[in-house]
DNA sequence: GTGGTCTAGACCACC
DNA sequence: GTGGTCTAGACCACG
């Protein structure tokens, strides 16, 4: 899986490694059992920090997304990942956040929803 | 309209104002061209520092969701507001992330076109 | 409240830490709504460096006794705190070793209920 | 005796294992003067590495529940096994911690007691 | 080899 | 003032 890091973003690095790791797992790129590089080996190919990978993968694993341990690192946990109230709450937000900013720019309804379906499109769902 | 902050939150306080004006911009809570509360006023009611509120709205100038102006405070503007490149940018990019973590989590593509049509319906669409 | 460390011990600081602060929660020492220390204070404080304790609060957070924010710093939860499935589970386990050492050790069930006790009696009941 | 690892756990495999045993000489499911499996046998059994097995072997005759000689590997100790000042400061602590986890998710006194009793049924009182 | 802990110091964001 | 991020490097524990 690649990934792709913007150092100039306001968004920290260990958010962008983390958002990307989840939309890796939505779209299968990254299946359920598969272990992630070291903490060592994606910091080095990155160019951060190692301590900066591992409290990526600490989150993943407090929210669910991964498992670490110490023979094979960490490791795509078994979908689905049962979220806590405090993750759907955020989800939530975010969501109703980002479409108003959509509804304000203008865009329609359906507009909005030919994104959200083109977004959903790549993520493969889960039967 | 009724602002609620969550001071426990780890979303920064101008951050949740800021997304709530937007969400009552976008479900036409508060209508163009109407003013909103002073600075000074808003800080005493919510009970936050005056710099606080200042950084909500001058960020909603910079993203062009309000005017300002000297006689009547901040003003929402006329619909639609342009989004720069970089604001569509991180739009696009939270709507992967939160997305794709529904899908982790178990929820089916026509459960997430359901939530979006029910966010959706709260909001007025501009003809 | 008054917090001793062993920095001989096995056990991590930052563990001794975080258990010291649910021992001070459930015998009432720390209120909830109580702020404590901040991170920079209480790192000087204990001659420890203040990542160390931040790893503390911030697991503490993580698991629901306590709240972070910018302006108080980490403030004691309101009880009850919801234990995660984890958790309980870590907690449930970590009891049968701990007993099953007492009983190897030869002592009766009664006075394993009486230690059980004098343990209770420290702590103050929720009503 | 059956012996269940959690690979994904936290909690080391050796310490896992030392818990284990430990939990079945309390349930009298190992009785003094029996044999472990050797650790070559219960390396491939539980599809470890054979350091995992002798670690926490020699940590049990350490602290005294097993002893080790050529013939018959690691026999289970005769009881009472005397714990030294190190380990009694380790079981009070940890039961001091559980407990006061257990009292903030606002269990009462004596659902807690109940739950002791629970443990303490499934464990073989020494007369 | 893996991840975990701890230290140290820089700089930033929030209030 | 508060906590948050990132870097850097040492040393330990686990398997």
């Amino acid at each position: 899986m690649l990934v792709k890091l913007d150092f100039e973003s306001e968004v920290p690095i260990y958010q962008q490694l983390k958002d990307q790791i989840v939309m890796g797992i939505a779209m299968r790129d990254l299946e359920p059992g598969e272990s992630l590089p070291s903490v060592r080996e994606l910091a080095s190919d990155l160019g951060v920090n190692l301590h900066t990978i591992r409290k990526s993968y600490n989150q993943l694993k407090a929210e669910g997304f991964v498992h670490v341990n110490r023979r094979k690192g960490a490791v795509v946990a078994k979908l689905p990942i049962a979220l806590d109230d405090e993750q759907k709450l955020l989800v939530d937000d975010g969501l109703n956040t980002l479409i108003a900013t959509l509804v304000c720019s203008g865009k329609s309804h359906d507009e909005i929803r030919l994104k959200i379906n083109s977004i959903l499109d790549r993520m493969i769902e889960r039967k």
